[in-house]
DNA sequence: TTGTAAGCGTTATCAA
DNA sequence: TTGATAACGCTTACAA
């Protein structure tokens, strides 16, 4: 394989000058860039990014640790990490399952020297000082944090404000029974919709007959197993809450299967409004969530807090939209915007849904 | 940030020893071993791993490339990829959505010192030199590639016999007038798919009326218009073959709406399975293709071809699997493996579909 | 068992 | 405008 000293002596000139034309960083004549072009071009050369590194100290690589790459909401994310990365040109170093700290730690470790900054969203709360020691090594940004880490960047989804939004509209279209599909525990997004939808039914002064919560694990299978359980309640809800679409199909089709009719005999609502969510019949009423977005975002902060270190900037929460179709039963379609609102922040502003964990800011 | 160099000074040793007690590379006294880890856990020490590269001449991760990142299907995809990676230590740098050859060839250079070997899922034709290219760099394995490149290594999914099956199938159940919704052009997976519909028609003697080719784009949004537009013809088709499951959703919403009824009016067959397929009303026929194992299997040829270069190997095609549910029309539920027999190799073994394009090795 | 020193392929700082 | 040359942080002969 050609390096920048075989480059340089079939051009004819130092090492120092082939890494001033190829990288256009110092003036050098027409004729001797003409010809170390034309030398590269005949060696084939292509440059060796490890050495380039460790000169440099840069990688111009970005890391993202994931607890899970299943479903379309983290395929959603690493496309927004992807598209930010390689718009700034950077490149993306991913890695996922990570089950336990140590795991997170070792990862981290072994990506010292080939990034820049860091992506993580940590799969459970030991990580906290794990997360700690990375930060001493390389920016971080933190995906969907559980608490506010040491003044950590973070950018998170609204799930506790969407949850409430959720299951305040089933309220609101009369539904008093209302049952939950747990998402698995220990998942910061399903924590964060589990207490949403307690503190609406709290605000709502509603106190569902037991059982009321079912436990899911976020795929179709266990949303459809959760609605058997449903249904051999000894009486039927008004109203599920599904803490992820994928549940909420699981549970529209063990209901379709049962002869029971959504929404006429019972009500649906998901989370995350997934490509599907509007095709289904009935289409599904949903919170929208901009899981593009949230990867965006981190890699624009995670820039942004490579220019400005030091710098303490507040958690950045996206906003959610209700977005009720048919299967919460009602008549007619519409959808709002929550959680841009919440933080009480705006002068004069209140908030449109009540809320003891304000954008989910901090437990 | 602390080096080698310090955990040298601190632990009283030469960098030489703190390397091999490290990497475990060398004997080392006990006492100066305990020495050395103690000053490495003290000073925190992470070694660089760029610098690491730049001396074994090896990376530890391999390069992914793709052409995009949308969808279940490229999910598991990566989930694979990473799956196998992490199991062989190995890290993923990962990059999509190229556009064209050159695209593709700069972020394989921009690569070069960072990875041992590439996968490379190719957008489009123009590619096969770029591939050439990057061949003569890394150990590379392609990604359902449309062409055969030069004894490169391949592992495809059974896009043409999976749908030469689904649309037997339909035959089969006594539908004639077929209809497909196509996947983009330009698309490997669509093309073969594509192919296999009209090599069943064709061996079935049938030529449905015009017309019955709709142009999607993999999109649920692009079946729910292309259903539109089936619709509107002269005479409703006995059965829609989609493409993909996406398209087959939209598909279905779209007819549900009009009021025509899946299977009894009009039959319904996708492809991919994926997670939702089963749960849609009716349970969605579709092929079965194993998304996750492509990811996977790529990762592990690569492997093994860094440790015996040179060595020929035929494309690994896995193969699809049919499964019959009920939007076909088929009163009983079944499936079957195809293209695990198709390449006519094995004695006595005669292919279960007439393929022109066997294995879809070469069209 | 340990240390010295020569790379690995770059970039960057000097002088010239 | 160019060329030596010293880093960058590590591994690995080769000596001791």
């Amino acid at each position: 394989m050609a390096t920048i000293h075989h480059v340089a002596r079939a051009a004819e000139v130092s090492i120092a000058t082939v890494s001033r034309v190829l990288n256009g960083s110092a003036r050098v004549s027409d004729e001797t860039r003409e010809r170390v072009w034309a030398a590269a071009a005949e060696l084939d050369y292509w440059p060796n990014s490890a050495a380039r590194s460790l000169t440099t100290q840069t990688a111009n690589a970005i890391g993202v640790l994931l607890p899970d790459l299943y479903g379309e909401f983290f395929s959603e994310v690493i496309r927004g990490i992807d598209g930010a990365a390689r718009r700034e040109k950077y490149q993306v170093l991913i890695s996922s399952s990570h089950a336990d700290t140590d795991e997170v730690l070792a990862v981290a470790r072994s990506m010292r020297g080939r990034i820049d900054g860091l992506v993580v969203m940590a799969p459970d709360e030991g990580t906290s000082d794990a997360i700690d020691q990375i930060t001493r090594r390389f920016p971080v940004v933190l995906l969907n944090p559980r608490f506010e880490v040491n003044g950590c960047r973070a950018v998170s989804i609204a799930n506790f404000d969407g949850a409430v939004a959720a299951v305040t509209h089933l309220v609101d279209l009369g539904h008093r029974d209302i049952v939950l599909v747990k998402g698995p525990c220990g998942n910061a997004d399903a924590e964060a919709r589990l207490r949403g939808f307690h503190a609406a039914l709290e605000t709502a002064g509603l106190t569902p007959r037991e059982p009321f919560e079912f436990l899911g694990d976020f795929t179709e299978a266990s949303g459809f197993r959760a609605a058997q359980e449903i249904l051999r309640r000894d009486r039927r809800p008004d109203a599920v809450f599904a803490a992820n679409d994928s549940m909420a199909i699981g549970v529209l089709s063990a209901v379709g299967q049962a002869g029971v009719r959504v929404p006429e005999d019972v009500a649906l609502v998901g989370f995350d409004d997934i490509a599907i969510a509007q095709y289904l019949s009935p289409a599904l009423t949903t919170v929208h969530v901009d899981a593009f977005a949230l990867g965006d975002r981190a890699v624009r902060q995670l820039i942004e807090l490579k220019g400005a270190p030091d710098t303490i900037v507040p958690p950045e929460i996206l906003p959610a939209r209700l977005v009720v179709r048919r299967s919460c039963g009602s008549p007619t379609p519409w959808s709002v915007e929550v959680a841009h609102d919440l933080a009480g922040a705006e002068p004069g502003g209140r908030p449109r849904f009540p809320s003891p964990h304000a954008g989910d800011r901090m437990p």
